[in-house]
DNA sequence: CCACATAATGTCAGTCGCTGACAATGAATG
DNA sequence: CATTCATTGTCAGCGACTGACATTATGTGG
């Protein structure tokens, strides 16, 4: 084989994080101690923190991955695209790895929402994606202020898409997500009273200038 | 008096936050300890503990405060804005607290840019501020998932203006951030090779529609 | 001036998150 | 079978944080 695997570790990762999931799903984060996660993984309290930085890391490991994904799209992306397109067609690129990593991240989404800790750390994990996404748009030549910029907006975007696509089966995420783009485009724009298209109006006409 | 005020507390707390500020500044966040800061503001470790939930919420105070007025912002701003106008005029219409808190709010923000786990706080402050946003939204008639996009597009929006007051004191605080939403108008456009505006350049027209 | 109520603080013990150091274990290689 | 090396176990220890109880300082009423 390639790399050494002595005793695989690969395994009890899995199995941390599928113990933390189910226990902080069960008892609450609170009342789960890292002692509790790891005996249920059948290993020691100090194997879970030579696997996961800290309590809460155990539930965000893919990030890493999928920043690296999302990044290199960007830098695939086609030169002509401005950084709001160039955004929708990167998130489209990596939309895999969402369907992917559901069945861990769709219960996860409850436990977060009901842990504070959590979602301090969940909002940390972002911002770190969104300083990547921001270096990889100054490398096709956008500024640095604005391209921290147009990454949130990009960001709070792809949220509302994803949110979307849980709750709505009847479309796939890509045209969630371009749905979502759409609809922050409309929103940030400046005039009176528009709030009128606000339900599920289908209009997938092509992105015009 | 109109409340009781045994040993005043109040000034106890504020010498708790500068002796935070100047210890995490000087010797860094992770080597300093909370009894070093109650040591430095002549109490005990218990006593920073009961005026503060944790080592980190110590630098974050005011951000009840702003989100309070925020919000009441949000609800005063005409019935005819959309909801990117309405938060254009609430930023304006809190921009004295940003102002007032500069000589605070400055030199923290080199602290937390230095420690990831103030970052982290900062965040889940930021997160609840826009949560409070959506739901000031919500009561406008926009619905939650708009709302909720619509509030973090803005918050980005603020970040950049209140980041380009900090660089450049040749505007105020008010025309920045009439720029940054215009900016951030502008970047979630769709179109093609939009990355010429990119540097300095002062154009202070007026929000045209 | 002296109780008295109240709120802030001090003291102490204890849990939990997390780490460094060192020994022990198990799988691959020869 | 011996060696190697990554992983794990064990243990001691620090810092963050909390509950419980005693203590101090302030303002009030007699």
């Amino acid at each position: 084989m390639n790399e050494a695997m002595p005793r695989n570790g690969e395994k009890v990762r899995k199995s941390l994080q599928w113990a933390a999931l189910e226990l902080f799903r069960d008892r609450g984060y609170e009342e789960t101690t890292a002692a509790d996660i790891a005996a249920k993984a059948g290993v020691t309290e100090r194997t879970f923190f030579r696997h996961f930085a800290d309590k809460r890391d155990v539930l965000f490991d893919g990030e890493a991955a999928f920043s690296e994904a999302l990044t290199q799209a960007i830098r695939n992306a086609p030169k002509a695209f401005g950084p709001w397109d160039t955004l929708l067609f990167s998130f489209g690129s990596v939309k895999q790895m969402f369907i992917d990593n559901r069945p861990f991240t769709e219960p996860r989404q409850y436990v977060i929402a009901a842990t504070p800790a959590l979602q301090e750390r969940a909002m940390a994990k972002t911002r770190s994606l969104v300083t990547n996404v921001t270096s990889a748009l100054c490398e096709r030549g956008v500024s640095e202020p604005e391209a921290n910029l147009v990454a949130w907006m990009g960001m709070a975007a792809s949220s509302y898409g994803v949110a979307a696509w849980f709750k709505d089966n009847s479309m796939g995420l890509g045209e969630h997500m371009a749905q979502a783009f759409e609809k922050a485009s409309r929103l940030s724009q400046s005039n009176f009273a528009t709030t009128k298209t606000t339900a599920t109006s289908s209009e997938p006409r092509a992105r015009g200038r």
